[in-house]
DNA sequence: TCTTTTCCTGACCGTATGGTCAAGATGAAA
DNA sequence: TTTCATCTTGACCATACGGTCAGGAAAAGA
C-alpha cells in the first residue's frame, strides 16, 4: 500500500505538506466561505495537527491569500488561449473550452475566486487593478479589431467578456443548482460535451461569428 | 426632522423593526458570508441591541432563512415576465430586463443567494428540489414550444437558463470587478442600458430568435 | 559521531461569538 | 386606574476560534 518509508528529503517534505494544506485549504474554504472555515477543519481534511499549518502558513489570511493567488494563476494561463488566434471562431471558442474544463477542474477553486470578489476583492484588489485590467483592455482592443475586420458583429467588447466569464464560470459556482436540476447527478462526460458545445453555439452566433 | 414622536402601535414596532433587522441582515451576510457575520455587526448596522435581534429572530440561522426566503421571492416574481408573451424577442427579452433590474436594485440579496447555492444549498435545498425545479421544467418546455413553432434556433432550453441566469447574476455578484474594471466607479444609468442591450441582442442573437 | 537546522505537536491563552436571562419599560385591554 | 401581554436591554455564560510556545524528533551538515 505506502512506499517503503523511504525518509524523505526536506525539501520533499515541504512541497508536500505545503500542497496538502493548500488542497485541503482550497476545499475548505470553498464550501464554508472564508469566514466560515476553521483551521482545524483545514488542518483534519489535511491530516495534519492544527499547530502544524501555522508552522507553514503563519495566519489564516496568508493560507487563503495563498489560495486566491493559485487560482488567478491557472486563470491566467487559460486566458491565452484567446492570442494567437485569427479570429472570434478560434480564439473565442477556445477561450470558453478552456474557462469550461476550468471550471469541471478546479471548481473550488472558482468557487473561492468568486467568494472572494463577492466579498469586494479584501485580498487580490490590486491584481484586480493591475493583471486582470491590463489583460481585460488588451483583450478588448483584440476583440475591437476583430469587429473592424468585419469578423464578427459590432459587440460591445467589455459585455462580451462579462458574459464569457458569467457563463463559464456559472458551471462551477452553481454547480450545486445544476447537479440538483439533473436530477441529483453531477454532469457526465456527454453532458459536459453538450454544454460546451450549447454555450459555444450560442456566443459565437450571438456576436455574429458564425 | 423626525416625526413628532407619536407612540407607535404593536404592529407598526413589530414589522418597522424586522424589516430594519432584515435589511441590516441581508447587507452584512452579503458583504461577510454567512460564517463571517456577526449578530452584533447586524445589530449595529440596524441601531437595535445585539439582545433584540434574538427577541425576533430566535438564532442567526433563522434570520439567514428569512433572507434568504425573501430573495427566493423576488426571483420568483420576476420569473414570471417570461410567461404570457408571443414568443421568444419578448419573453426572453422581458426576462433579461427583469434579472438585469434584480442586478441592479437588490445586489445584496444576488450575493446572499449565490453564496447560499455555492455552499451547497444548505438551508434552501428544498427550494431547488420542488419551486426551482417545477419552473424550470415548465419554462424549458416553453422554449421548446418556440423552438418547435420555429421561433428560435434549435438550442439546449437548460443551458440557455443557465446563461440567462449566469449573465444577469453576473452583474451584481460580480458587481466589484465591474466597478474596478469600471475605473473605479459604479455603472451609470447609461452604461446600465448599454449593458441590457448588450446581454439582450447577444443571446436573442445568439438563439436565433432576431 | 556530534552539532546544527528544520520540522512537529500537545497544551495552552486571550478573545470574540451566539445565545440566555431577568428585570424593567411600554403599549393594549378591562 | 389596574392588569396584562409585549417589547427592550445590559449583563452574563459556555464555547470555539486563531494563534502561541516550549520541548522533542528527525534530517542535514561537519
Amino acid at each position: 500500500m505506502s512506499e517503503p518509508a523511504r525518509p524523505l528529503r526536506r525539501i520533499e517534505i515541504r512541497q508536500q505538506n505545503e500542497t496538502l494544506i493548500l488542497q485541503a485549504a482550497e476545499k475548505v474554504f470553498a464550501e464554508a466561505g472564508f469566514g466560515g472555515a476553521t483551521m482545524q477543519l483545514i488542518a483534519d481534511m489535511a491530516g495534519l495537527p492544527k499547530a502544524n499549518l501555522h508552522y507553514y502558513f503563519p495566519t489564516k489570511e496568508a493560507l487563503y491569500r495563498q489560495v486566491v493567488q493559485n487560482i488567478f494563476e491557472i486563470w491566467l494561463q487559460a486566458a491565452g488561449s484567446m492570442d494567437r488566434a485569427p479570429g472570434p471562431v478560434e480564439g473565442i471558442g477556445a477561450y470558453i473550452d478552456a474557462k469550461m474544463e476550468i471550471s469541471r477542474r478546479h471548481p473550488d477553486g472558482s468557487k473561492v475566486w468568486a467568494s472572494e470578489v463577492m466579498h469586494g476583492a479584501p485580498v487580490i484588489q490590486d491584481y484586480l487593478e493591475t493583471t486582470l485590467r491590463d489583460w481585460t483592455t488588451g483583450r478588448a482592443t483584440l476583440i475591437q479589431r476583430w469587429i473592424d475586420e468585419g469578423k464578427m458583429a459590432a459587440v460591445n467588447p467589455e459585455h462580451l467578456l462579462y458574459m464569457l466569464w458569467a457563463t463559464t464560470q456559472h458551471y462551477a459556482d452553481f454547480g450545486h443548482q445544476i447537479e440538483t436540476l439533473n436530477g441529483g447527478k453531477p454532469l457526465t462526460e456527454a453532458q459536459w460535451r453538450a454544454a460546451k458545445e450549447s454555450v459555444k453555439t450560442m456566443i459565437l452566433r450571438g456576436i455574429g461569428a458564425i
